[in-house]
DNA sequence: CTGAAAGCGCTAACAT
DNA sequence: ATGTTAGCGCTTTCAG
């Protein structure tokens, strides 16, 4: 395995111009760049991150943290951090912290304390006030996707208003009786955005002068077969049945979509569902939605983290940065029957 | 930032004490670790991988390339080789080429070549003689899984055998007319999954004196959508209808069921549907499968790859190692109507 | 713009 | 069982 020396050797430099004509840091003329280059070409020299992270303190590598790998939105944003940070010509350390909390306090002690990375990416996982103060002093910088982490740069849609678009485009369409599939209060814990999706839902039935009724309110657990049953209960009432649904994700309005067709109902004839995300299957189901783009946030996210790692940025001071979230309507929604 | 040389300093014993007190390796003294233990952990130390790695040549990282993140199966496996690789120690650096073959190379030079990790998993990922090759040169041991790689140890289920048995379970229940969606070719790049489901299915027709028809073959790419349209298809037909499908995967399955249903057809009852995986959604579709196990089979990769990193193991020489799959009876099977 | 040389923080012989 | 010490392969002052 060639090392710097051979490349020096066979260029006739010193170590030094390598080092520097290969990083690009420090000033090399044209003419040692073009030989240095021609050598580690020849030899098949690459350098050793261990060697040059020891060297320089820098590991090009960056933490990404995630609760869940097989969710449309995580592996979204995940296949958006890869792609940026590996452009970047970062590499990028997966942790997937699904367990309990050993297993976190694991990954925070022996990893991001192990000194492997340059920065972390969490996505849609909160962090106590301890971990961010840990980085913080490591001087590691962080980004958050998914949700606010407070004192932290972070990514997210502001969920209330995506909320407040879905019920008023179901509105707009004259429905009076609209239900919201929300999360249970067990999904709370990342971000608040089952609330915040709530709120926003309850806030555009204000605005129209309607009283939110508390029966119209389903939790799930952000699956399809969750949402399928509690859309069941909702649209099996005799009376003064919701005239539409709005759920909280893609996923449960496709289970409601399940739900409505099971009870013999034809959306959007009997019934209009909205979700939120854009997911893979929306288009399929033809399914109305809100869309957010996690591998765009997730490409953004990089971005931030770049700003911060490459000298001579300004950086930007930590602030929820919003991000763009866009109502595609499809075959799913409609005016109401009567 | 506490280093080695502190906690030897508080330790009242030398920093090579230190290493091997903490790394496990070479004999300390049960007295002497536990001061080194305590010492530690009162000035908060972890070793510098970056320091470890270069001195020891041991990175405790490992790479894994995935060409999707958002399958079920890909994440599935990555799932399950996070948590093995986590509680094993290592660190897992993900490589995501989903991109082409540019991606691809640079991922080679940049990263295999940097000496990043320690060995490689690759799921479902064929690689080529000369990455193999190069990777053997370094000495870096690789495992795939997801099919056979030529020379390299891989996991993969027996996909004839899976689909014999998908099959012969429709044909036990007395089906005739049994109908294939597979892979479209260009899926065959990896690993001749579509290819071998397809000569499982038509090697037990022959078995049960049918003979396939190729009119009852479709294509498709592995989603609901595209098994959708294919399904109708082969739905459609006014005469001679097959009254079974076999999808070769779960999605491709209950693309099958939404377009029965959508053709006014019972499932079971008008057409049988079995699939191939056990994803998340079968039990929800009451889908009959063949299920197999990712999260076990990216343990079981981790498995094998600790007895090559960790000295002292009999390494067993390079082969396909056969799976364990399960046929799961549900709702979407049952006896033709006639 | 380039070279010499001092580390970066550990591990692993080699001694003891 | 423990200490001493020579690197591991690079980056980065500091001179020139």
């Amino acid at each position: 395995m060639a090392g710097i020396d051979d490349v020096a050797r066979l260029a006739g430099v010193s170590t030094a111009t390598v080092s520097r004509a290969l990083s690009g840091r420090g000033h090399v003329s044209a003419a040692s760049k073009a030989k240095v280059e021609e050598a580690a070409a020849r030899l098949g020299y690459v350098v050793s991150s261990s060697a040059s992270s020891l060297a320089s303190g820098r590991t090009r590598n960056v933490g990404v943290v995630v609760p869940f790998l097989n969710r449309w939105f995580f592996s979204s944003v995940l296949e958006g951090v890869q792609q940026a940070l590996l452009r970047a010509g970062y590499d990028l350390t997966l942790y997937n912290l699904s367990g309990d909390g050993d297993e976190r306090a694991t990954v925070f002690e022996q990893f991001l304390l192990r000194r492997r990375v340059d920065a972390v990416i969490a996505i849609s996982l909160e962090l106590t006030e301890a971990e961010v103060r840990r980085l913080h002093e490591l001087g590691k910088p962080l980004v958050g996707v998914g949700g606010p982490i407070p004192g932290v740069r972070t990514l997210t849609i502001d969920d209330v208003a995506v909320a407040r678009l879905a019920t008023e485009h179901l509105l707009g369409l004259g429905h009076r009786r609209i239900a919201h599939i929300g999360g249970d209060l067990e999904f709370d814990v990342d971000f608040h955005l089952p609330t915040n999706r709530r709120l926003g839902y309850e806030a555009a039935l204000r605005d129209a002068g309607i009283d939110p009724d508390p029966r119209w309110f389903a939790p799930a657990d952000f699956t399809i077969r969750g949402a399928y049953h509690a859309a069941k209960q909702l649209l099996g009432v005799p009376h003064e049945r919701p005239t539409a649904i709005f759920a909280a994700s893609d996923e449960m309005a496709i289970g409601s979509i399940l739900a409505a067709r099971d009870l013999g109902m034809v959306v959007p004839r009997d019934v209009s569902v909205i979700g939120v995300d854009d997911h893979d299957l929306a288009n399929f189901f033809g399914l109305t939605t809100v869309a957010q783009f996690p591998r765009g946030q997730g490409e953004h996210a990089v971005e931030l983290l770049m700003d911060e790692l490459e000298p001579g940025k300004s950086r930007a001071e930590p602030s929820a940065t919003p991000l763009p979230f866009e109502l595609r309507v499809r075959a799913s929604t409609a005016r109401p029957a009567e």
